[in-house]
Formats: structure tokens, sequence, C-alpha cells
DNA sequence: GAGTTTGAAACT
DNA sequence: CAGTTTCAAACTC
């Protein structure tokens, strides 16, 4: 069982809680875990949980992973066998523990040599443990905006060198992660595992390292667990609760200047805590910090920040699966995460999605909310120049769209499963999706989705949407829909309306969970598409990690088609084009001229649309209708293949993709949604207009549920799925840790229900 | 910021 | 399923 690696990280861990640092620690804890705010905002996914529900929130779950968690990982490093090793395994935390220490000894030197970082003796220690688990863990939350300001909670002395650290092995970050998630919840009920999980409804991950991405990454990979979900760890926990007098661990501090580029924040050392005592109970507990270090930092003293990441996303009935999920949404938010975006993932806190005795995580109803991708995309336009700086950095989790590392980063982590769009937003460079505008709102309190005054919120909204903002961070406007029906754009994403919200009368809040949920359901009883992401990518036109992100891949679609008559599919009117994908037969528009791909076929024109956008149309254009045809065939092959109706691969997509890996909250469920849907569409924006950010979904495969991975044959991972859509034990399935997991992805797409539209079209 | 346009969602 | 109405985003001024 114990793999070297374990042995490493369970060292280090047993070394974190005898290290200084924990007493340290816990003396300061000041910071007490404040639980309240965090969980209203979540949904139960009550209802949503409904497994029918084809949707299960996959986006959720992406989201918050994704959003969450971002790797820096490099691809390469990441290593798949341990994630699958690890994850078929469970390992408590105090197994891991004793093993560590076992390791330790064995490894002592040999760790801090891997890390390159040579410490004093006592420091070393520390280091080891910071570093180590950094790998792990570390999402840089620098990119989260509101979060980080508030969030500062520890100041540690610092190992200070840590620095050199952060690199260390991805492998034992991996480890770690999968250790942790592999823990099982004490208690058998789910729901009650995650609320231990997650006291503040918050999570965080920071990255800082890539390899600690890459150890997200593996924990999404972990087939079968589905207890420990990333996104849990994404979810951002103040600091202070952490502390609580709870042992936390450092799990890495990262050197000043280490590789950690992410704006301000990469300058500090990172440091990871984690609660081992409660480990498993309280993964919630687990918080990744990052601080800077001060290359003096003899100082020690480093101030972390903590920046926390709230997830708004819904996940509607995901909630499970996002717990359990999570982790693996988390790894790919993780793996995006490096940088930038520090995942915000939360752009809205993800819909509740109770998780239901049974686990949804399987079962992961909700879909991820296509929304969010799309809106991801929109974001994703202005993210880019957003970036960091603005904060939202979210990427993550939410949805599941993925984020498709825009820049480099997403290649290399197209692990990381964004959560849908948004994500990708952030993947980028920092560029958060748009869900992490939401973010920050949610970061404020949860509470207060609502209250600020809705012109401010608009302000607000509109100042973090222009750039970036964001789809992700969808805020709403509504008027009579009381947030309850599809025109909000809130609601169809799966996220509570938070303040940014201008709404009226808004029932979109954590407080009418039950309202939200039943309504849902009623909405899914009719249409059970009706929360799954609009645009589809087939598996195939997922980008590879060495394809381009900027290409659309042709064959995103929207999922209905568009009814445009007088926007000639050119505004963003047109569902189509504002997911950037082109039209396809499926479309009944008038006089299309969709920049992203005409209905007939042609390739994109030159767009007259304004935005970059020219620029993915140009190349997403003509590979549309390249694509297009190809993305049918896929399509055609999943549909029969996987699921001839949507229906059928909904369900199975719930259980798939979360219960395996965890779902990406919106993000990553918007996104994988899409992309599982239809392969690989992901959404079509990673054409150029948006690539990165939300398209790329192709994140990560990692943010996918494995079970939708499932290798590429969607096919028989599903099948091997349970019913619920828990990969478990499905061994072609599981994504292993191995990358190619990340093609469980197209799983989910196999899964989602064929739609019409996105059919075939040669 | 207010008003208009647009097309999806919802309703009949 | 088609037609109509409602709704809120997108857009324009």
């Amino acid at each position: 069982m114990d793999t070297p690696e374990r042995n490493q990280i369970s060292a280090t861990l047993s070394k974190f809680e005898d290290s200084p640092v924990f007493n340290y620690i816990n003396s300061l804890s000041p910071i007490k875990p404040v639980k309240s705010v965090p969980i209203s905002q979540t949904f139960n996914s009550l209802s949503f949980s409904s497994p029918p529900s084809v949707f299960t929130s996959p986006h959720v779950s992406c989201l918050k992973e994704s959003r969450f968690l971002r790797r820096h990982i490099p691809l390469g490093t990441s290593k798949p066998k341990i994630s699958s090793e690890d994850v078929n395994k469970v390992h408590t935390i105090e197994e891991a523990l004793a093993d560590s220490k076992r390791a330790r000894h064995n490894k002592g030197e040999s760790q801090n040599t891997e890390k390159g970082i040579s410490l004093g003796d006592a420091s070393i220690e520390h280091i080891k443990f910071s570093v180590e688990p950094q790998q792990t863990l570390k999402y840089d939350t620098c990119g989260s905006p509101g979060y980080d300001e508030d969030n500062t909670l520890l100041e540690l002395p610092g190992e200070a060198a840590a620095a050199g650290a952060c690199k260390t092995d991805s492998v034992e970050s991996e480890v770690h992660l999968q250790e942790m998630c592999q823990m099982e919840p004490k208690s058998e009920d789910p729901d009650c595992y995650w609320d231990s999980l997650i006291p503040d409804g918050s999570d965080m991950l920071i990255f800082n390292s890539p390899g600690e991405a890459e150890a997200f990454k593996g924990l999404m990979h972990k087939p079968l667990d589905p207890s420990i979900r990333l996104s849990d760890f994404m979810s951002v926990v103040p600091l202070s609760a952490v502390h609580n007098g709870r042992k936390m661990f450092i799990v890495d501090s990262v050197a000043s200047g280490s590789e950690h580029e992410i704006g301000d924040h990469c300058s500090e050392p990172t440091i990871t805590a984690t609660d081992t005592d409660q480990t498993r109970e309280n993964l919630a507990d687990v918080v990744l910090v990052t601080s800077n270090y001060n290359e003096n930092a003899n100082d020690q003293l480093v101030s972390v920040t903590h920046r926390a990441i709230r997830r708004r996303c819904l996940d509607f009935e995901m909630a499970n699966v996002q717990k359990k999920n999570s982790d693996d949404n988390s790894n790919a938010g993780s793996s995006t995460s490096e940088s930038d975006e520090r995942n915000v993932a939360n752009e809205k806190q993800l819909l509740p999605a109770k998780l239901n005795g049974n686990f949804q995580r399987g079962i992961l109803q909700g879909i991820g909310l296509h929304l969010n991708a799309l809106a991801a995309l929109k974001e994703y336009k202005g993210i880019q120049i957003e970036n960091l700086s603005s904060g939202r950095q979210l990427s993550l989790p939410n949805s599941t769209s993925l984020q498709i590392s825009t820049t480099q980063e997403q290649q290399h982590l197209s692990m990381v499963p964004v959560s849908s769009e948004r994500e990708l937003d952030s993947s980028d460079n920092g560029v958060q999706p748009t869900e992490d505008c939401s973010q920050p709102s949610v970061y404020m309190t949860g509470e207060d989705f609502n209250r600020n005054s809705p012109r401010k919120k608009k302000q607000v909204q509109r100042k973090m949407e222009t750039p970036g903002e964001t789809e992700g961070c969808k805020r709403c406007n509504c008027k009579k829909s009381k947030c309850l029906k599809l025109y909000c754009e809130c609601f169809a994403a799966g996220v509570y309306c938070i303040e940014p919200c201008s709404c009226q009368d808004c029932f979109n809040k954590p407080v009418h969970e039950d309202t939200v949920l039943q309504t849902r359901k009623q909405i899914e009883s009719r249409n059970p598409l009706a929360f799954a992401p609009k645009v589809i990518r087939s598996a195939d036109s997922v980008p590879e990690i060495g394809d381009d992100p900027n290409k659309t891949p042709a064959s995103a679609r929207h999922k209905r088609g568009c009814n445009c008559k007088k926007s000639s599919c050119l505004k963003k009117y047109c569902e189509c084009y504002q997911g950037g994908v082109g039209c396809s037969i499926g479309c009944r528009c008038e006089g299309c001229k969709n920049a992203f791909g005409r209905k007939d076929g042609s390739a994109p024109v030159g767009i007259e649309t304004e935005q970059e956008e020219t620029e993915a149309s140009d190349k997403g254009v003509a590979e549309k209708a390249s694509q297009k045809t190809e993305i049918q065939n896929t399509e055609e092959h999943l549909d029969s293949a996987t699921v001839s109706t949507p229906l059928r691969l909904s369900r199975p997509l719930l259980p798939l993709p979360f219960s395996s890996k965890g779902k990406a909250p919106r993000s990553f469920v918007t996104t994988i949604s899409g992309s599982a849907l239809f392969g690989s569409q992901k959404l079509g924006k990673p054409n150029s207009l948006w690539p990165q950010s939300k398209h790329f979904q192709t994140v990560p495969d990692d943010e996918m549920p494995e079970i939708l991975l499932g290798d590429t044959s969607p096919v028989t991972c599903i099948k091997t799925s349970s019913p619920n859509g828990k990969r478990i034990s499905s061994p072609s399935c599981d994504l292993g840790s191995s990358p190619s997991r990340r093609g469980g992805r197209k799983l989910i797409l196999q899964s989602i229900p064929s739609f019409p539209s996105l059919t075939p079209h040669p």
C-alpha cells in the first residue's frame, strides 16, 4: 500500500504535527474557525441530488474544483500513478502520518534534497512540511481578489527558506492530497461529512508550485475515492477556521521568488496548513495558505495571506459529488491554480446540492453550469486582461467548466479542470473565470448576497464584469422571476445570487434553498437538460493539451441551437455566439453570420464581431467547420455508444464525474458538462476568443469527473460506472491518475445526452 | 442611466 | 408542437 511517496507525505505530515510550527499556529489561533457563513451559500443539493437530473451539476463541481484549484503543475510532473493507486487506497490521515513518520526517517534528507532546499535543521523540518504539502495543495489564491484582502490570517514563523522547497516533488504532494482526499469521513452521512469538511464553506486551495497542482491532479485522478474531494479543500476556509486549535500543517513554504509567478502573491511564500487531527473529518480544515516569504525570512514571520475563496457555485445536485469530486475538482482547479488564478472559485455558491444520503457523489446531478461556462467565456475576454489583479481569479471552482489553462499553464494544466468556463478564464494567467468575479462577493459574507443595493451591485458587477467579469460570476438583474427561472442567469447557472446581483425579490439564495431546489427540480422535470451547459464540445474536439487553446473546437456547439432572426448570430443575443461556438444544423437562425461558424457550415466569416473573437473565429471558425463534422461524428459515436438519450447520459454522468473525482463546481461542471456532454466540446470558446478561459475545459480532464473521463471511451466508463455514476470501480474508467483520465471528461460528455443539435451535422 | 432590441424561457 | 407572452440580457443612445 504505502508507496514511498506516501511515506514521504505521511512523514511530512507527522512532522507537521510535531513541528513547532503547529504549535505556533495553534497558539496564534486567534483565528477561529468560522463556519457559519459559507455554508449558507452552498446549496444543499437536496433535490438536486436528484439523480436524474441530468446535469447534476457537474459544473458545479467542476467549477468549484477547477476554480479553486489551479495547478501550476507541469504536465509531466503529475503523477497519475500515485493518484490512481492512492485513490483506491484510503488512508486515514493517521495512517498516513504514521507512514510519513517512518518515511521521514528514511527520507529525511532526501526530501530536502529533492526540494532543493537547504535549511537549518529546525527550519528544515518546517520546510519539509511546508514544502511537501504545498506541493500537494497549494493553490494560488493570489488571484482571488477579494479573498486575499480579508484573509490574512496567520503569521507564521517562517522557515523561510521554504522557497526552494516549493518545488518539491509533485509526487509527494500528490500523495498528500490524495491521502487527504482518501481520508474518509468518519461519519457516514455524507452530508455531515461535508459539513464537517467545509465549515466555512469557503474552499481554498492554493498551489504555488506546479507540483502541487499536479498533486491535486493526482487526487483528481483518484478514481474511487469519492469521499474526499479536493474541492473541499479547495473551499477556502478561513485560516482561522483552520487554525482553530487544530493542528496545522504547513504544507509548504515557498521561497520568495520561488516559482510562483503569480503576481504579488507569488512573491510570498506559501504555507499550507492542514489539520491533521481531524483530518478526515475536517478536511475542510485543511487550508493552504500561501505566505510570502522574505528571503530574510529569518524573521520568519511570514504573514500568511489567506486567500480564501468561497464557492458560490451551486451544486445543486452535485453537492455530494462536489464534495467528493471537489477533490477532483480541486485538482483540476488546482492545476490551474497556480498562477493566477487563485481560484476563486467561487463565484457563486454552488447551489445546494445536498447530498442525499446516498451520495450522489457518485451522482452528480447537477450539471455544471453552462451558463457559467458561457459566462466564463464571456468573461474570458475580459479575463485575461483582468488577470489576477482583478481579483477574480477564481477560477475555480465552480462550475465545472474547465478552465482551460489559457496560457501555458493551462496547457500544462490541461489537466486542470476548470470549472466551467470560468475556470477557464482563470486558467490563464491569472485570468480568472468569471465566476471568480462573483466570488468576491461571495467572499463578502455569504449572507449577503442580495443585500447590497442593487445598483451598487450592478456597478460592482459591471466593474468586475467588464474585464473579467465574467460570467462566471454571474450577476443577474431579475425583477420578476424571483431568480427562480431560467431567465435568471444565476439560477440557470446553478448558483445563488449574490450581492452583486441587482435582482429583486430574489429567492435564489441559500435561505430559500428548498425553494430553489424545488424549482429546479420542476424545471428539470420539464427539461432534464435545462441546466445543462448550453454549449457542448465534442470529445474529439477537446483540445489536447498540445492543441491550441485558442482554437475553438469546431465541435463545440450549442446544445439546442439558436433561433436568432435579427442579430445574424453576431451578437450576444445569440447563445451560440455568446458561447463562442458556431451555429449548427440544429440552429434555426436566419441570416446566420456567426463568426464562430455558420449554420451552413461555412467557415466563420471575418468576424464582424468586435471582439477578438474574430481571432477565435478565425481559428475557431474555420476549424469549426471542419470540426463540426468531426464533432458530429464524434457526437454520433457518443450518442450511439454512450447514451442515446440525454437522460441516459445525464444520469450516468452525474454519478460518474463527481463520484469519482468530485465534481467541479460549476465551472467545472459546466465546462465539464459541456465538454463532457459532447465530447469535448467544452465550450466553443476555447476558440480563439475566449479560449482559454472558459473553454478550456479542456482542462481538465482532471476536473472532469473521472467517470466522465473515463478514458476516452465514455461508453465503457459509463457502463462500468454504477448507475449512480460512481465510477468507483470501474477500472477502465478510472482515471487513474493518469492524465489520460482527463479524458474522463469526455465521458461526461458522453454521458450527457446528446443534444439534437449537437449531433452530427455534417 | 434609461430605453430599446433581442431571443430564450415560459406559457397557452 | 406551434404560437404567444414574459422576461432579462444585450445593446443603443
